[in-house]
Order: C-alpha cells, then structure tokens, then sequence
DNA sequence: GTTCTGACGGTGC
DNA sequence: AGCACCGCCAGAA
C-alpha cells in the first residue's frame, strides 16, 4: 500500500494547482474522497511549511475565496505570493476567485 | 485513554 | 441576507 496519507495526498493535489489559480479546501477534500472533512485539508496544509517541497498552501483559500490562513504564512506573505503569481487579493479575499478556482474535480478530471 | 481543538463547509433559523 | 450550530477526521495535550 501507497502510504498515501490523507495528508500527503492533499499536499500532491496542492502542488498540482497550476500557478495564478486557487482552489478551496473542500474542493480538495471531495477529490480525496473525503467531502467534508475540509478541515482535515486545513489542518494538513499546517505542516505544508515543513514538508518536501514546501506546498504552495498560499493558493489553497476557502469557501469564500478569503485567506483564511495568512496569518500561519506569517504576515502578508500569502497575499503576496498570490500577488507575485497574477491573483489579486483584496481585503484578504482573493479577486475574481470564482474565476481563478481550480476545482481538482474537475482539471483532474477523476 | 479521553478530550479538545482546528488554515472549513453546509444547513438551519 | 446574515448569524449560529453541527458535522468530518486526525493530531496533540
């Protein structure tokens, strides 16, 4: 068996959300089959800053699109390296997020 | 071993 | 339309 942690496979789907998009936690969470557990997504994206390669977690926002996680980026970081990649955030909510979401459901086409 | 929290989401009121 | 509560699963105290 893979030892395709629940974990690490939201960290292979993070990776895989092409630059300039963002995707929301229970997007992910549904493509792993566990719709529902968006926090489990949250909580995994909590080591993304310690695991190999560092998963680019600033492009994972939720529901509404807001970054609701900045604050673990340490500052404004988040914000700016969606910036750095064309996604405009405002009020710590990204611009044209309906626009920019990658719904792995969906680019992966499972 | 038990309890609580946690970077969310959906439904109910 | 906005606010509140509950539910999912796993790790940490």
């Amino acid at each position: 068996m893979e030892r395709a942690d629940f974990f690490d496979q939201v960290y292979q789907v993070v990776r895989l959300i092409p630059k300039g998009r963002v995707t929301s936690y229970g997007a992910i969470a549904n493509y792993l089959g566990a719709k529902g557990s968006s926090r489990m997504v949250g909580y995994a994206m909590n080591d993304a800053g310690k695991v190999s390669p560092q998963v680019p977690a600033h492009r994972v926002v939720n529901r509404q699109g807001l970054l609701t996680g900045k604050f673990h980026f340490g500052g404004d970081t988040m914000q700016q390296l969606l910036a750095e990649e064309g996604v405009l955030v405002e009020n710590d909510q990204v611009v044209n997020f309906k626009n920019l979401y990658w719904d792995p459901n969906i680019e992966l086409a499972l």
